[in-house]
DNA sequence: TGCTAAATGCAACTAAGTTGCAAAAAGTTT
DNA sequence: AAACTTTTTGCAACTTAGTTGCATTTAGCA
């Protein structure tokens, strides 16, 4: 019998119309299980016994963008990182926090950002990306740069 | 007699408590002439002549971003982009858009971003940033992605 | 079972950004 | 103006994210 997690991996593939293969499995498995989005140098890490090749993860992301099943967000460093996309609508994305001290990431799903105001005419806005740095709770305070 | 801009240039150093040597005032010079962003490679480019090594250009923009006379905004690709930092406040910077067609990067200034809705208690927001990304006025239209 | 298109793995590459150290330039003191 | 100190620059070598071409393997199907 099969697990949850295993039915709702294979339910995102085929309504991607992606094939079910091994890395594309865990790597999904790895989103999953993760409440916030991850590097590809963090997927990585968590499938080296699994996946050997860094350009799988590359391309198995690629497609899962081009499907719509996951999304990018650029955050600090020159990384970007990648979640599923089923907390946001394709155009506007919640914004990202990084915290400056300890550097974790958070999702604000909810924030509500409102940009559209003022909009110069002509321009088409796909894709909003919203992200702020500073201190997490378990930070704040603690340090001020 | 000396020009306007090498007035404002001495004038930025200044205030900025740096020294005015070659490969400063190149940069400021640039960036003073960019209506955009630019990254490093493309000061770089523009000043192959004058400064023949990017550690330089990048330990600059440093220091000018420490001063807070540039600040750094992310857009797409893998580089950041630099600008004079008058078109913004510290905390709250303008939205920036690149073009998917044809990838001009503009500075939305004046655009309302309003965020503070909703946020959480306890995190404390150092710095947001906005990136948008579509058409252009003069691409909107001819291509759909 | 065998076929075909898609997916994976590997090696080699590009490009952004960094580090350590020596040489040069700026600012200061005498 | 010479000597000294500190900051800045240049160079070489490195790290890491991400890409490309090509050969091999695998999923899905006849």
């Amino acid at each position: 019998m099969k697990s949850e997690m295993s039915l709702r991996i294979e339910n995102l593939l085929n309504s991607a119309n992606l094939r079910r293969t091994g890395p594309r499995a865990a790597i999904l498995s790895v989103l999953l299980q993760a409440d916030k989005p991850l590097t590809q140098g963090q997927i990585a890490a968590n499938l080296a016994a699994v996946i050997p090749n860094k350009v799988t993860i590359y391309r198995t992301l690629a497609s899962f963008c081009r499907a719509g099943l996951v999304h990018k967000a650029f955050m600090h460093k020159r990384a970007w990182h990648f979640e599923l996309a089923d907390k946001c609508t394709e155009s506007q994305c919640h914004p990202h926090f990084t915290c400056k001290s300890c550097g974790v990431v958070r999702c604000l799903v909810g924030l509500s950002v409102s940009i559209v105001e003022g909009l110069k005419k002509g321009f088409v806005i796909h894709r909003q990306q919203v992200r702020l740095e500073g201190l997490c709770p378990s930070c704040g305070g603690k340090k001020s740069m």
